[in-house]
DNA sequence: CATGAATGAGCTTTCATTCAT
DNA sequence: CATGAATGAAAGCTCATTCAT
């Protein structure tokens, strides 16, 4: 993949919508040819074909997502309260670039079978939080939990289907509601009084 | 569609591992009459094209689904303790058929545009959960929470990501272990002492 | 091809409407069997194909005409006489099956392939006029012409093609009309006084 | 369609003699490919199918027919000569274009279909003639018809099937001869004295 | 006899991909 | 460097046809 210039890098998010609504199957080259305005064999000559655009694409919101997060976790605070906000960052970062996180969503099978995006997706939602719950336990504003990968992924899933589910219904993504939401049940728990 | 006769039906699970391993539109109706000895035609006798069959497979399943989750829910104890139970039915269910789940992952997009099948992960997942919240804040066995659907999409996204991961690594899914961790975090929270 | 029992027989002229309007190659033979009514699998129990039932169709309407048109040429009158009347018969049995004359327009590339469909057609329409053209060159109420299979020709094209045109405008003929108007060309000439 | 470059087009009518000899159906994207040296996708590329390559044929022929019919008609001499000139025109061009005339009587039902080529069809046989026909009721070279379209279809029909019958036969057509006695028998006609 | 069920055999069509300019 | 033109390769899908009942 030779370095894309930015003249194309600007126009390919527009290649995202039609990822995130059809599919990268169902869309074609061609179809991204005219979304973007980018001619066909123009597109292969900085990429190796589709499921490198949309590889390009996914990197570059997943590094981003990355480098938020981070800001995130690094904040002053307990951490609990760097949980919070970092949850609040990764819905941010999902309802800016919505097109790009549902085809994510779309082609999670197929990003599975990406190492590089798989290991994008641990990085960027992943790690942090496992990091943040171990950080928790040390200063004692989150519990200790047996297993903090298996909690880091019930968080995983939780902030992301809320903030899918949001996306799929209206692109957009409502983040100060849902990371409070958010927030209220993963730590304080469901349980009755 | 015509009704699938039993013979059929019996043999396309064979074609859920070719899904769940390499995505739909990698696998050509040709495999699949390979996988499951049916012959090319006769699938296209009784099914529109492959994306029926994955729907059919779909179908099954989130059927069975809501059906042990019905029954999860509808059980004595508090609603509390019949939302641990929903949760464990859901990951025993999705253990049973790790590769119709597994495909369910990777074509979550395509499921997506499958109203039938967008409607009955629905109606498998999603609902049972928001009525034990509903419940549960009656019978005081849980917090009453202000927005019943966003609590219950946290918990849906915590368990499908939990068995999603399971299934993924190793294609098998320790259910007791899961469901404790799934109901320590969801229900206590993960706030320190 | 076995005997086909009358109960079909009759219902296959809904057939012809069929391959008059889209062609035989485009018509299925699932579109014959919805339109007759008759099972697909009947059809081919009494017929070899689809080109069979269309030169079902065609040898019946041709039997018709060349039965009619002998009628009609072995009449009392003059050798003139009657050749208005043999074009005047073609035309009316032309129009009493609209749909299997226009199929047959359809599939005239088709029916010369049909060594006995080329029969018939010769036997219906070009023979009995060649014949009364001799018979008229001997009572002297027509022309001696040099070649009468040429004469013969130009006449059958140009009741047939007469005939079809208004089968494809309008699914009828205007009998007497149209064999007037062909008597007049045909036997007055058009030079000017 | 892609306008079709002159090295193609060239190629093309390999194609006719393919479609004359067995009709559209039967002939194979395949055979024309093979029969034209064009690759399969290639014709694709220029052509949405099969029946576009026809009709590219078809109004090419019908456009030159055209144009060598109004030249006669336009030349000097009484309108009756003319209407020999005319018929004389239309049985060279068939006779140059044996292959797509032959396909043009084997599609003739297709062509019905098609609106751009039976408008072709009209443009090229018919309405030079109606036209020559009013013209000589003017100068008194031709009988005034009451119906002037029913005489044109007619001679239509006459011209046309005749030729067709010689191309059928022989794959050539004795021009003088063939307009001769279409003259004869059309301008003086088949009475007797 | 009649027919619903099942399938073998292919053809059309589509695209990703290449390359000469 | 960028791209319009051209094509190889493949697969979806359709149908005519058969046969057990």
């Amino acid at each position: 993949m030779r370095e894309v210039p930015s003249s194309i890098a600007a126009r390919l998010p527009a290649a995202a919508e039609l990822f995130a609504e059809r599919g990268l199957d169902a869309t074609k080259i061609e179809d991204v040819a005219a979304a973007t305005g980018v001619p066909k064999a123009t597109l292969y000559y900085y990429f190796s074909g589709k499921e490198e655009i949309l590889a390009f694409l996914f990197r570059d919101t997943l590094r981003h997502m990355a480098d938020q997060v981070r800001l995130a976790a690094e904040r002053d605070g307990t951490a609990a309260e760097r949980l919070v906000d970092v949850m609040r960052a990764q819905l941010t970062v999902m309802g800016e670039q919505p097109s790009v996180c549902r085809a994510l969503l779309g082609e999670l099978g197929r990003a599975g079978r990406m190492p590089a995006i798989a290991a994008a997706i641990r990085d960027a939602y992943h790690a942090p939080v496992a990091q943040l719950l171990r950080e928790g336990a040390d200063d004692g504003s989150l519990a200790a939990v047996v297993d903090v990968d298996a909690a880091a992924l019930v968080i995983f899933g939780a902030v992301t289907v809320t903030g899918l589910s949001q996306l799929v219904d209206g692109d957009s993504i409502a983040v100060d509601q849902a990371s409070q939401a958010l927030a209220k049940v993963l730590l304080d728990g469901l349980r009755g009084s």
